[in-house]
DNA sequence: CTTGTATGTGCACACGGTTACAATATTGAA
DNA sequence: TTCAATATTGTAACCGTGTGCACATACAAG
């Protein structure tokens, strides 16, 4: 059923060789026989026996994402989601399919990034990596053991010298900052700060950012003021509620929510005690996902640039795997981009 | 550098036919020497080649997933990214990779569904697939004809017989007469229905359902209280903004929206204008997204047994990929359920 | 008519596994 | 002790494609 060089070969009446050249657009081959070549595969519906290409030279046409565990369901984080599709996108232009896989196998003891690139399934492959402490030291050994092309996107082991690694990641402490020193610069002194528990190194750099933003503009910093939850809508719905009391007697007007879907909770859980943003807080939120623009007000929030991101993942990605000579890593950092939208207004 | 089972039977001094078998577990090895070639295979940290092992085989643990292009933003659809979450999770489980497709590559020319299927990356399909003319009869003759093992999930092409296609999916209509008939008994007769626009068959059902339930309690149908939108919150909020004279005008008080996300924006759109739900209005989702548990107030919502889909979609084609004899296709329809929960109330 | 140079094609092996079949070793019964 | 039966291992072909090298052909120059 399944036609292969030997069978067009064989009606072409030459060798698979010249076969497997003409398809491949060798300038070996004459260009009429080139012609009559492709012209009975077409006709045939020939397509080529990707394992058995990938046998004998050593590529796949497919690329493996890591994508953080914890965000396995898709819509957990809509930025990372965002981010997923910014990527598969570049890679379809390239022909190159993907492969998605979570760091950590629950179903097998074995990590499955070694298994990935062991078995060679993958060209290349992407990290997508938010946290300090997920990738161990002993991965990375692998990784640089197996010599399989790799890049870190959005953050990179904080063991790693920066020189050492190619990654791709945006300004958190940059971001932070801006969405706090754009709020005190309409008025705000009372500010406070909803991020998220745990080692995500990109909010404990916003926290910096905002930190840094209030010390710059001789604004005390009290710890009292910085909320954790787990980064979507219900968690800022719940600081709110359960802060409200401790936010009115301490004056507070200003609130640089970490993520979009905490802004969105924050927002909720005012409404429900009537307060409206932005006539009585002003509220800056983190990532710019689509979903906001869904909600009244339209909230004023940190970009982070996804194509571009994506783009020079990808891009620096395909320069590894075809060995393109150079003679440094690429690790980039973007800045991150306040866009002003309603939710936030001028004091006196 | 990469170590094949040739190095390994250099080092155990056997043949490397005798390495192939002891790693793939065969009776035909005795005990020890088994024992011993898989313990220098682990030390070496080996790992078959998957194309090799393909080529040979003719299986390549992994499965294509051909996800509806319109969602290719992860998180336009929650409900199907959650679908796709947990099919990711039972193929895990297998150990199978799994390749995440869309029907159309916008960059080329050729299907890349056909691409998928001759150059042999896969072992099986699975066709996600929620509209009624997006496959058309030439991929479908050409399945056939590839006598690779697909199955479709959560619809199959309308000009299929139901007994000449496996597929998987939910009760749409059985799921709008629910939502209907429920508002029904908590005493409401005004109700509209927000569906959403174009060729999908489920909104097609469902709106049928919801006309049924409303015929067997004699409540005269009323093609005006039919609104169309696009499935996300921003529809459900403009529908609703947009028509809210007209709604009062009639004396609404029951709300069918045929997704989570609609009925989340026509609950944002309510509060706008100081009406609340369930007080003012009762209102009825579909698809029980996660994400709706973050608004208040909890939204009642058709409930599709996602786990349940995904279960029996992968069992099946994990049948259809081991060549298990069944006379006959398998085609389910499992039941939706209404979830109660906060959204409507009993009136007079 | 040689010789040299391009150009086009085929042969044969490689890629890393699987597996039918042959070959050898071991065992147990007669 | 002998021999068949069984257990274990090796040999070689094969999966479908790519490619270095040898070879054949054509054509221009000498």
């Amino acid at each position: 059923m399944k036609v292969t060089i030997k069978d067009i070969a064989k009606i072409a009446g030459v060798s698979h060789a010249t076969v497997s050249r003409s398809l491949n657009d060798s300038h070996l081959v004459a260009e009429d026989t080139k012609k009559r070549i492709k012209d009975i595969a077409d006709t045939l519906g020939f397509e080529f026996n990707a394992n058995a290409r990938s046998l004998s030279t050593n590529k796949t046409g497919t690329i493996g994402i890591i994508y953080p565990e914890r965000f396995g369901e898709f819509g957990v984080s809509l930025y990372y989601s965002s981010l997923l599709t910014q990527i598969r996108d570049y890679l379809e232009k390239e022909e190159m399919d993907t492969i998605v896989a979570f760091p950590k196998n629950r179903y097998s003891k074995d990590s499955n990034i070694k298994r990935l690139i062991l078995s060679r399934k993958i060209d290349g492959l992407i990290i997508i990596h938010p946290n300090i402490n997920d990738v161990d030291q002993k991965i990375m050994n692998f990784l640089e053991k197996s010599r399989v092309p790799y890049i870190f996107l959005h953050h990179y082991p904080s063991f790693c010298d920066v020189d050492s690694v190619d990654a791709i990641y945006t300004d958190h402490f940059g971001g932070g900052y801006d969405a706090t020193e754009y709020l005190i610069k309409q008025g705000h002194k009372n500010i406070i700060c909803i991020t998220s528990h745990g080692d995500s190194r990109e909010f404990y750099q916003r926290t910096n950012g905002y930190k840094a933003a209030l010390s710059d503009k001789n604004i005390k910093f009290n710890e009292n003021y910085i909320f954790r939850g787990y980064r979507d809508i219900i968690s800022g719905f719940r600081i709110m509620k359960d802060n409200m009391d401790f936010i009115i007697e301490k004056g507070i007007t200003g609130i640089f929510a970490q993520t979009d879907l905490m802004a969105i909770g924050v927002i909720q859980a005012l409404k429900e005690i009537d307060k409206s943003v932005p006539k009585d807080y002003s509220i800056v939120g983190y990532d710019d996902i689509e979903l906001i623009m869904e909600f009244k007000p339209n909230l004023t929030t940190i970009h982070q640039p996804r194509e571009e991101i994506a783009f020079l993942t990808c891009d620096r990605l395909f320069e590894l795997i075809n060995g393109v000579k150079t003679n440094s890593k690429v690790n980039i950092m973007l800045k991150a981009k306040l866009i002003e939208r309603d939710s936030t207004r001028k004091i006196i």
